[in-house]
DNA sequence: CGCGGTGTTGAGACCTGTCAAGACGTGTGG
DNA sequence: CCACACGTCTTGACAGGTCTCAACACCGCG
């Protein structure tokens, strides 16, 4: 069940076999919800952390004028809102944008994970500094570029996260977002989202249709995006 | 010396005299730099983390052209780097915008303290991830506000952020950053700021000049901006 | 006193948003 | 099985926000 989440760390340091079980004891109960579905709102009191097991979260923040940005893009193997161990509640909503599949890890039992494992503590706090480092490259992405860089962005770094997770089928992958709600993570309209997409299929760097992506030029992507992997840490600390 | 970050701790939780004084032990050594040095850089393998203590720093990355984007400021009180006691290198650099004095927390100390005082790795935890919902905020902010709303929550954060740390005077703080600095925060050009800055003027919501930033019209400023401080987590979480 | 960084202003170009309309696809109900 | 409705994708024309380039004023500092 968390073994996506045990691939992830084991990119990056050893787990044994006796916290894995421990891991493990950390869920309760898998659960699943519909697209669209809202399944942590902001401000709402939270006793429980969720493990994405299948399908696309968004943590996402409207404005007064009912604007949406996504924040960040959660994928299986995500701790979605382990933030909120100490949090207790949160700044934006958690949304579903896919049908998904989740476990819950009371914060109970977190908590008696940081009194007993120091070592799973600082994997655990590690995940959230991970995906800080993730949240300030939206941030460099969002401030410095412009539209066409900024798709291609999105899509090296979807690619990249699922391809370490193994759910990439050799240069394509599932990209279930709607037009408009790629436009939600970049910060532009989805006629915007629409044209540019067009520009980067007629560069001959992608195709994308039916929810499926594919990438036809990997070293051209990446030169557009300038994307640097380095920011999701997926290789062992060297020494 | 630590005063400023306990006095942050303890806006949210208690923290004994006994806990203060092992936090205390963390640190090691004060340094101080000029306005402009990088203090960290991108890349660089990293045994301490920095809390600032006196002046201002920018988490900054720059682009292939030059052009600067600061993730985020950090201000006196904050842990500058905690984030990098888990990940060891960065993905950004640390640059001093001001002079600034900080004192350095080996790893080695730190991880010592999550060996022994999980209620303490908790609260540094927590710091980290207090961290990551400013780069949230952030990240709505340069993807769905235009220019003036902006630059007014740039200015609304910054008070609220510098009030509790006592270093506001009345309506009025020092902000050291140039027009050029406040642009790279923004993903704005520096000329476009100042032309913002002065419809900001004009509207009576605010008054700068010589690094001296007076809020005039609080309400006018934080509604504008749609500021809500609750990303902040000012307050002890309600039970 | 002169210099470099900073702030200010204007004109034109470019990127992206807005509004409007239509095409396509899929699921639902008759 | 077809008709329809709805969401999604696509395209065009125009407006608005922001950038670029250029020039100049101001200020603190050596």
């Amino acid at each position: 069940m968390i073994e996506t989440l045990l691939k992830r760390l084991r990119l990056r340091e050893t787990v044994s076999d006796a916290e894995a079980s421990v891991l493990r004891g950390l869920f309760s109960e898998v659960r699943r919800h519909d697209a669209g579905a809202r399944v942590v709102r902001r401000g709402q009191k939270l006793d429980e952390s969720l493990l994405l097991l299948d399908g696309w979260f968004a943590r996402a923040r409207d404005d007064l004028k009912g604007n949406r940005q996504i924040l960040e893009l959660q994928l299986p193997g995500d701790f979605a809102d382990l933030h909120s161990f100490t949090l207790k509640t949160l700044d934006h909503d958690i949304v579903a944008l896919t049908q998904i599949r989740l476990a819950a890890a009371p914060h109970e039992r977190i908590k008696a994970l940081t009194e007993t494992h120091p070592r799973l503590t600082r994997m655990l706090w590690k995940l959230t500094n991970i995906d800080a480092a993730i949240q300030r490259t939206w941030t460099l992405n969002l401030g410095r570029r412009q539209a066409e860089a900024r798709l291609a962005h999105l899509f090296c770094e979807s690619f990249v996260r699922l391809e370490v997770i193994e759910r990439t089928q050799g240069n394509s992958l599932d990209f279930p977002l709607t037009q408009a709600q790629i436009g939600d993570c970049l910060g532009m309209t989805a006629i915007h989202v629409n044209r540019v997409l067009q520009s980067l299929r007629g560069r001959g760097l992608i195709e994308l249709e039916r929810k499926r992506l594919t990438i036809l030029d990997h070293p051209g992507l990446a030169a557009l995006a300038e994307f640097d992997p380095t920011y999701l840490y997926l290789r062992k600390p060297q020494r």
